[in-house]
DNA sequence: AGAATGACGGACC
DNA sequence: AGGTCCGCCATTC
């Protein structure tokens, strides 16, 4: 439906202060939400490869976000897991904190990252949400 | 510069 | 199982 494509373009403006109107639609951010939409979720190496303006972030920030992005979809990890994958063993707790802090939702999956006891601990837009992906995941990959 | 703040995790009741 | 307590780590105010 139309709605939802200009939706799409819209989430994809604001993930992306940087895309001009006239290359939205070939943007390369445009079609991995595109897919993921679809339930073709991009792979790590794809959603690493986007433009995403890392400046924006601290260096732990960014190693933090970069080590969630390569948990594949259909799967999940643990803060902890992700902290030392980053290069930040026992940092789990502070890594929740980067994830919380996460710019670029959905396509930075910082929802496959869950407690170690399996809780799906927390999530901005709300833990239902993040069940709804781990959901719409597990059964489509 | 020091204290407060968590989407942690493990240890114990 | 359910609840509390406490050490950890980097960011934020």
């Amino acid at each position: 439906m139309e709605s939802s494509e200009r939706r799409l373009l819209a989430v994809v403006r604001s993930l992306f202060p940087g895309v001009r109107h006239t290359t939205l639609t070939t943007h390369p951010g445009t079609a991995s939400l595109r897919r993921y939409a679809a339930g073709s979720f991009p792979s790590p190496g794809e959603i690493l490869a986007l433009p995403f303006d890392w400046e924006a972030v601290s260096p732990f920030d960014r190693s933090v976000l970069e080590a969630a992005a390569s948990v594949p979809a259909g799967k999940t990890s643990s803060y902890g897991a992700v902290a030392a994958a980053s290069g930040h063993p026992g940092a789990a707790r502070a890594a929740g904190g980067a994830l919380g802090r996460n710019p670029w939702p959905v396509l930075i999956p910082c929802h496959r990252v869950i407690g170690a006891d399996g809780r799906l601990t927390g999530y901005g837009k709300g833990v239902a949400a993040k069940k709804r992906l781990l959901d719409f995941e597990s059964n489509r990959s």
